[in-house]
DNA sequence: GTTGCGATTGGCT
DNA sequence: GCCAATCGCAACC
């Protein structure tokens, strides 16, 4: 039978909560090429006002707004002037957190995620990397705000059905913060990104 | 108005 | 391992 997608209520929880339950999840992206499904194998979570290291730190901004409205939606962010990573809004409305999906494994349709990453040579490269994940999921600036709960929504996820070995460790990339352990994934997974931490990465508390 | 840099990636040394 | 690519945001002047 088909798995049903995940709830409001999952996602109304805090971000540090689900973001390791996230791990083992299915996130699918139907367009008119056809619809590619990711099993997801690492996310890091962003704790809104009470986190230096998310982009909601210091309030709402026309970049940001979608993280202060209701949980279980998905808030895109372009970076780097080139690369789009994706985010599902979690906690209470108002509290702007984040759960940053940051690889996956792809599960169907293996011949589109390719078509997206034709530089690629193996498999496990096509979804690992925040960045790389959008773009073999067809994810992009026009999915900001999409409602992965609700029943038409082109994005959604669902669960994988089995429970996941989960590690947990710094959050690559970040600055600020750079100590806490809201870097959450699946041991010894191929598809799993490279830890890399900041150059400018500095403790706070 | 100007400047610095980012929740990154891939190509080159 | 190092660094360029490329642009929007936000901090500063």
């Amino acid at each position: 039978m088909a798995r049903r997608r995940l709830t409001r209520a999952f996602f109304e929880r805090s971000p540090v909560d689900v973001a390791p339950d996230l791990l083992g999840t299915l996130l699918t992206t139907v367009s008119p090429e056809g619809p590619v499904t990711l099993r997801i194998t690492e996310t890091e979570a962003y704790c809104g006002q009470d986190d230096p290291a998310s982009h909601a730190y210091r309030g709402p901004s026309p970049r940001n707004e979608v993280m202060f409205g209701p949980a279980g939606h998905l808030y895109v962010y372009f970076t780097y002037g080139m690369h789009y990573c994706a985010n599902t809004v979690c906690g209470p409305d108002g509290a702007a957190g984040g759960v940053l999906l940051r690889a996956a494994e792809v599960v169907e349709n293996e011949a589109l995620a390719r078509a997206r990453r034709p530089k690629v040579a193996q498999a496990r490269g096509l979804a690992r990397g925040p960045a790389c994940l959008t773009l073999a999921a067809g994810i992009g600036r026009d999915d900001l705000g999409t409602d992965l709960c609700s029943a038409r929504s082109r994005i959604y996820l669902r669960s994988g059905g089995h429970d996941v070995p989960i590690e947990a460790g710094p959050r690559v990339g970040v600055s600020r913060a750079a100590e806490v352990p809201w870097r959450f994934w699946i041991p010894g997974d191929p598809t799993v990104s490279a830890y890399k931490r900041s150059p400018r990465a500095t403790i706070e508390s």
